[in-house]
DNA sequence: AGATCTACCTGGTTGC
DNA sequence: TGCAACCAGGTAGATC
């Protein structure tokens, strides 16, 4: 489900068409959708109603819409009463896409389906639809205070992509914990999830269920560089599209051509040809091929 | 510290 | 055909 490579690509798709546009309404339409301390949808418009985007990134598997900063010429679009939370200055909006989150930009012409959570509209007629089927995603208020209010954020890992070799291997040093359990955590490294933990670990030739501190730099500095590939790799093909995840413009990815495991369950390795193993690590589905991963 | 379980939610698939 | 059971998945929170 979207994991980086396809917020990645997310981002990209989006990027165009929301620089330097103002928000000019909000509908939240599943109150449940907003996190955080602004969490009544009156004060959620009131918070971004009238702010220009001055980019769109990503942070982990987080997308960011980020505000230019608010000038004198430009005050809140109402005044009506925000917690003490709200009033803090809003930067930007996050959203988490979960499993089933989508975002899309579409004409004036299109209505928002029956998952549609969240409709922004746009000064240019356009408008960034939240769609997300199973009500996990969420999309929250980005401000100075999320910085401490907001402990998800805080405890951030660093980026896979940014990581240098010698920091990476540093991070499971003395870590007894299994080492897909803790490449899924996000406070250890960020963006990797079901998908990309098994391929990485399936190239890297790493069980996925050996411990962390068990493994020597030798291994942990090639898992590096297969996190690296995969995550790459999949960028390039515009991410993985398996059930429904789309891209900004409603195209599918094509990644999910070259698994070697996810999904393979049973199926013969690529490498040595044998049936890939199925077992649950941290709870999740996982693919390996026991004759490969040691 | 880490493992395991549950909750959250619903569309799609499988089995009877 | 109809319907129940089950699965997928990221994160939080509780419990051992």
């Amino acid at each position: 489900m979207p994991e980086l490579p396809e917020v990645e690509t997310i981002a990209c798709g989006l990027r165009p068409q929301l620089q330097q546009r103002t928000i000019r309404a909000v509908a939240v339409r599943n109150p449940g959708t907003l996190d955080g301390p602004v969490s009544s949808p009156e004060a959620f418009a009131t918070a971004v109603t009238g702010r220009r985007i001055a980019d769109v990134g990503r942070r982990g598997k987080l997308l960011l819409i980020r505000f230019e900063p608010q000038t004198a010429h430009e005050p809140p679009a109402r005044s009506a009463p925000l917690g003490a939370a709200a009033a803090d200055h809003v930067t930007g909006i996050a959203f988490h896409l979960k499993m089933t989150g989508r975002l899309f930009i579409h004409g004036p012409e299109v209505q928002p389906g029956s998952h549609t959570r969240v409709v922004f509209d746009l000064d240019d007629g356009n408008r960034l639809f939240f769609d997300d089927a199973r009500k996990f995603g969420y999309v929250r208020v980005l401000s100075a205070a999320s910085q401490h209010d907001w402990k998800f954020w805080q405890n951030l890992g660093p980026e896979p992509l940014e990581i240098a070799v010698s920091d990476f291997v540093e991070l499971f040093r003395g870590k007894r914990g299994r080492i897909k359990a803790l490449l899924l955590d996000q406070k250890v490294i960020v963006g990797i999830g079901n998908i990309y933990a098994d391929e990485s670990l399936f190239r890297a030739g790493i069980r996925p269920d050996a411990r962390a501190d068990a493994l020597s730099p030798a291994r942990l500095r090639a898992l590096h560089g297969h996190v690296q590939d995969v995550l790459r790799e999949s960028i390039a093909e515009c991410g993985s599209s398996i059930r429904d995840y789309r891209d900004a413009h409603g195209d599918a990815g094509a990644f999910q051509n070259r698994f070697r495991v996810y999904g393979r369950s049973g199926q013969p390795c690529v490498t040595c040809a044998r049936p890939l193993a199925t077992s649950r690590v941290a709870g999740r589905t996982t693919v390996f091929c026991e004759h490969c991963q040691k």
